[in-house]
RNA sequence: CGGGACGUGGCGCAGCUUGGUAGCGCGCAGCGUUCGGGACGCUGAGGUCGUGGGUUCAAAUCCCGCCGUCCCGACCA
């Protein structure tokens, strides 16, 4: 292609609020354009990187055996309803009717749509299956952000496995953990896949891969010794055992203005040290008023009530007018002790703990010598608090780390939610009935994208890893008006082209400046410098986006010394 | 949804406090000089000031509603 006739609109300005850097850059350079928020445009660059990582994606699909199809988006709201998910996934589905007043919705995930289809199956000789399909989906998000990291419409690879029996459904899971390590891979991501919660999508087990990044919303533990890795909403630590001494009676004690966990602690340091209380937390599910209770220096991760409870997404804290009439008192000194007419969700780390301080559901006054097994009517034991950095790993007590990473892909072991839900049944051997067992893979494509930029920048724009780049090479004329110097470019362009890269000629009639920072911040690998001084000694520049180190090359051999360069770059992965 | 901010040529912004003929930089078009690190001169095109209402002789500016966008919190690829 040549620049002077390709649409690449880049800027000098920032575009106004973009906090995250792919934003930012993908706007400058001419590969996204905003149309709403969390609605954006693909231009010519962008839909060749969107493109080159689809391929990616594609390749590694059909490799592990994947059959590529491609579904609906607007799909009956009837088949929503059947599996249970037209309630569950609440506003972040797209609702709509059409003319006959019929309720649609817009695809956000297909695991119904493939699960009804998995009804033509019968018999485990047809086991197992992989089926994919990349297409567009859509999140009504209640806050698109970040430009491409959040959006309310874009692609997703999306497949599927479809095993008679569990060992089946284990082993579609690996192939897929090892087809997406390579695929972040081949992106030049690191990918680092962890435990992760299913959430709404349901099943036993499931895995996310997560770029770091400081633009990701997501929190990792990960374990500085051992290679144990998890999402934060899933992660656990060991912790050490506090000594509770003999048990004492319960004490009933006055606390006048005490109403936060640190200033109890402070008033009554024997008493009442933060992991010597029990935190009490009034939360709804589904609209269920729920008590949940931790040590009072923990904090709760949402994300583990809702699996504890198995609610899908109806989670909200309490308002304090509505925690009055439940427990009879206000936020600071409420307890479980004596609570009966609420469901009570406690965490682990209190279990068998004793003298321990808590509300008394009475303002200004707290229990001491509280038991847990004595004195509390606990209805529900679950992991639930959050992990802290410095705490310590499960598997072997190493310090834990925490940081910010961007989820690019999350693969679930799904059971047989769906396959019941749909009557996809095969016979085995011995004529039996079994539901299909289903697995579930999804990686975002365009997120993908902008985590490749996040993790590739420099102070002149985006560093494109070869395999992703919307070109291989520029070749950068100094000089289009110069005839020498125009022909000399345009025979080392069409010797690329025959050769098989992927080049652009930037035959602008732009000065030098101009082209090379706009191939900068356009983030093309490799660049070609043909300019007239050159092209008079036989020489030309080759220079690599990467660390922008500039070589002169002989005329003659420029051409091999770029196909070798690309080539090597077509293969370089990230894989550790 | 809760909290905060912003909507003015294609992009980035000033003007609003104190109402009175809409401005700057970049970009764009023409001509000329330049041209190996975002050139310069001259000329020019381009704006319902988000939108609806109100106040006023007069509204980008003051008041109210709505819409949109961004940022901070609860969701996900």
């Amino acid at each position: 292609m040549r620049w002077s006739q390709t649409f690449i609109p880049t800027l000098r300005d920032d575009p106004a609020d973009a906090e995250a850097v792919s934003h930012r850059l993908l706007v400058r350079g001419g590969f996204i354009r905003q149309l709403a928020a969390g609605s954006y445009t693909m231009l010519t660059m962008g839909q060749r990187t969107r493109l080159k990582i689809a391929a990616i994606i594609r390749e590694e699909m059909n490799a592990i055996g994947g059959q590529e199809m491609m579904l609906p988006t607007l799909h009956p709201a009837e088949i929503w309803k059947q599996s249970g998910r037209y309630d569950l996934m609440g506003d972040n589905l797209f609702r709509l009717q059409d003319r006959k007043g019929i309720d649609h919705v817009l695809g956000m995930t297909e695991e119904e749509i493939f699960g009804m289809l998995a009804t033509e199956l019968f018999s485990y000789r047809q086991l197992p299956q992989i089926w994919y399909q990349m297409h567009t989906k859509f999140r009504d998000e209640p806050r698109p952000k970040s430009g491409l990291l959040r959006v309310r419409e874009f692609t997703m690879k999306d497949s599927y496995t479809l095993d008679i029996d569990l060992p089946g459904l284990d082993s579609g899971f690996d192939k897929h953990r090892r087809a997406y390590k390579r695929m972040f891979a081949r992106m030049g991501l690191k990918a680092f896949d962890v435990e992760a919660s299913s959430g709404a999508m349901g099943g036993s087990e499931s895995v996310e891969f997560i770029v770091r990044s400081e633009a990701g919303e997501d929190w990792i533990v990960t374990c500085e010794n051992c290679d144990y890795r998890a999402n934060r909403e899933k992660a656990t630590s060991a912790l050490a055992l506090v000594d509770d001494g003999e048990p004492l009676d319960l004490d009933r004690f006055p606390t006048p203005g005490l109403r936060t966990i640190k200033a109890l602690a402070e008033a009554n340091p024997d008493l009442a040290a933060p992991d010597r209380q029990i935190k009490s937390l009034v939360y709804f599910l589904d609209e269920q008023p729920v008590l949940v209770l931790l040590r009072g220096d923990h904090d709760l991760e949402e994300q583990k009530l809702l699996d504890a409870t198995g609610v899908g997404e109806g989670i909200r804290p309490a308002q304090p007018d509505e925690i009055k009439p439940l427990l009879g008192a206000n936020p600071g000194s409420l307890g479980a002790v004596g609570v009966e007419n609420i469901q009570i969700v406690a965490d682990e780390a209190l279990r068998g703990r004793h003298n321990m301080a808590t509300g008394a559901n009475e303002d200004d006054w707290h229990f001491s010598g509280v038991s847990l097994d004595r004195d509390i009517v606990v209805s529900k034991w679950a992991d639930l608090r959050s992990v802290s950095s410095g705490e310590a790993c499960v598997n072997c007590g190493g310090q834990l780390e925490l940081w910010k990473g961007i989820e690019v892909g999350h693969i679930f072991k799904l059971g047989t939610k769906y396959s019941e839900a749909f009557g996809a049944y095969v016979q085995d051997e011995a004529g039996e009935s079994h539901p299909v067992i289903m697995g579930s893979y999804g990686i975002g494509v365009e997120r993908a994208m902008a985590a490749v930029v996040e993790s590739s920048y420099d102070e002149k724009g985006i560093v494109w890893p070869v395999p992703v780049a919307p070109f291989e090479v520029v070749v950068t004329i100094l000089r289009a008006d110069d005839a020498a110097t125009l022909e000399a470019a345009e025979n080392v362009y069409a010797a690329l082209k025959s050769e098989g890269v992927d080049v652009i000629l930037d035959d602008r009639l732009e000065r030098p400046g101009v082209k090379f920072a706009d191939s900068e911040l356009v983030g093309i690998p490799f660049r070609v410098t043909i300019g007239p001084r050159g092209v008079e000694s036989g020489t030309v520049e080759f220079t690599r986006r990467a660390g922008l180190d500039t070589v002169e090359v002989s005329l003659d051999s420029i051409v091999n010394e770029v196909v070798a360069a690309v080539r090597s770059g077509r293969s370089t992965s990230n894989d550790d």
